[in-house]
DNA sequence: ATGTTGACGCATG
DNA sequence: CCATGCGCCAACA
């Protein structure tokens, strides 16, 4: 574990099923060493890396429960994400969205995880 | 090296 | 609710 992006994906990794994180709550974890929309672009290169060979992937890495402070999803504006995926995965988890895709956040952060970190 | 862009956040209007 | 502006930092041309 040398860069910054391993250390958001080693957070990610450990976000339990139905649990979420935001991209603002991970980068205050890592102490400033990486800003939100650093976090957002180790996401993308996540995807970017699903086909390559390596230890963090899209694969074995939960991306799809980190999102924004608004308890909205992002991934919109990423062509190498299916639209509505992360959304689906994140139901599948047993997580409700609302007609706007929204989330209610406090009732699905990882509060746990925020403690020991 | 430099300017622009963006899976972001927060404050303001 | 939407639009800007500022801070942030990695990727890209």
């Amino acid at each position: 574990m040398s860069s910054v992006y391993e250390q958001v994906y080693a957070i990610v990794w450990r976000i339990p099923k139905g649990k979420v994180l935001t991209y603002g709550l991970i980068s205050n974890m890592l102490n400033s060493r990486l800003s939100a929309q650093g976090v957002g672009w180790a996401m993308q290169a996540l995807a970017k890396n699903s086909n390559k060979p390596g230890k963090y992937n899209a694969t074995n890495v939960p991306w799809h429960r980190v999102i924004n402070s608004q308890g909205r999803l992002s991934t919109h504006k990423n062509p190498d994400i299916a639209p509505g995926l992360q959304k689906k995965l994140l139901e599948a988890e047993g997580i409700k969205f609302d007609a706007e895709d929204k989330m209610n956040l406090p009732s699905h952060l990882w509060k746990e995880g925020l403690l020991e970190l």
